[in-house]
DNA sequence: GCAAAAGTGTTTGACGTACACCCATGG
DNA sequence: CCATGGGTGTACGTCAAACACTTTTGC
């Protein structure tokens, strides 16, 4: 009824879309306890020359996360890392780029979350864009709405670390027991259980064997190595865990 | 170096893209212990005649959540629903619209996750397109990926049961703690604690009140019937809580 | 009175918390 | 030998699990 043509009605005013993928990647230097996240400096418009989270546009034939998976190795090169989708930001305005009068292509941005290991993240430098680590407290103001993106990714991260496995992912294969205590306190804070306590759950949940071999840092008693054994952790998956 | 003008290089083969939105709407029939969800025959190619999760496309100006309202409002009618992002799905070739030289526009699905109050829940047929509410287990192939999408949504329900008060936006002002528990068996199966052990540990959380009056439902001693306290659930908002 | 549903209480064991304390090394 | 960090043990309180039992209704 009153169709303008003969092609069938056409769908109202949709909106066409780029789609954005946005990394927030996460990084822990124990050494120094700090929980990092790589910032990079945008080398066009809009927000030139202002931080923000590591992001591409989606190509043709190209998935979600493959675009998540460019975008981490063309800045970095890592070996170990733990990779998941966060959240989808697709309001209109978000990104200045969408025309003034809302018509036009509209920006979406599904974001990613990652976690890294920091000893062996070795940032590539093209000699042009700025990148670096930022530790998470001291973000400056970021492009886009990527200070939201990092505060969702921070939250997702505690939460994770709670109650999965993802320290094991970012940790080397073989680490003392404070490693893993000190990557836990770096990322919640002082705020649970002491290292004792820690100690006495974690072994218990058996899924962290004893190598036997000893290291020994500086100043007392040396600390034995553990791996994070996965075939004894597989009954556990899915099951509500508590690393806390 | 070697541009192809005065433009600024273009960027390499970007997607475009449409955006929709698939919700997944669950209910939860405690008279007949069933947890449902709500799906509509697609009245359109692709899939034209398969059951799928209610979806949209979004149009120009429109944010993604609202997408997920507009699309939400024209299947039911509701006051009471909780609703929350779920996951992103934009896999090229998800969708049979898209040409298969994988050259031409993608089409990316937002999903939401919805609660609505059964009871109160009233379907909008509009004397054309099919529509009802399936029990979760009993779903058949549908459209797209939606299948995934549902299992995605199955999952967070569960999930949110057990940490976070969503029962309480789908429960009726007052309510007993038979329909509470009920609520919870429904969902979660009977894998948790008895009906004993879970008005204890509810009842201490502090937030239910006794407003004094009985119900009787058949045979039996009559109920309390009891309110959610939005004020004295406050503090425990973002505490880590066990419903289970 | 009896079945059915609501509500109370009690026992038990597991586990988180907060410590105190022993062990092994470097300087 | 002592400071430093690694590792073990214990005492206490809390709470989940299981189950027995009482109360109040309809029939």
């Amino acid at each position: 009824m009153a169709g303008r043509s003969l092609k069938p009605i056409p769908k109202p005013d949709l909106a066409d879309f780029k789609v954005g993928v946005d990394n927030a990647i996460f990084s822990v230097d124990t050494a120094q306890n700090r929980l990092l996240v790589l910032l990079v400096m945008r080398q066009e418009d809009p927000f030139l020359n202002q931080w923000s989270l590591p992001g591409t546009l989606v190509r043709q034939g190209e998935s979600l996360e493959q675009a998540a998976y460019r975008i981490l190795a063309e800045k970095i090169r890592v070996k170990n890392l733990y990779l998941e989708q966060l959240y989808t930001f697709g309001n209109p305005g978000r990104d200045p780029r969408e025309a003034p009068d809302s018509y036009g292509v509209r920006y979406l941005s599904v974001s990613y979350f990652a976690l890294v290991r920091f000893e062996e993240a070795e940032l590539i430098a093209d000699g042009v864009s700025g990148i670096a680590w930022y530790p998470v407290q001291q973000v400056p103001q970021l492009a886009f709405d990527h200070n939201q993106i990092l505060a969702y990714g921070y939250r997702r991260l505690r939460n994770k670390l709670e109650y999965s496995p993802v320290a094991f992912d970012v940790l080397p294969e073989v680490f003392t027991l404070s490693d893993l205590y000190q990557l836990y306190t770096t990322v919640l804070g002082e705020n649970f259980a002491d290292y004792s306590n820690f100690r006495a759950r974690l072994l218990k949940l058996g899924f962290l064997c004893d190598t036997g071999v000893k290291v020994s840092r500086g100043a007392g008693r040396p600390a034995s190595l553990y791996r994070f054994d996965a075939e004894a952790f597989a009954p556990l998956k899915d099951k509500p865990l508590v690393f806390i």
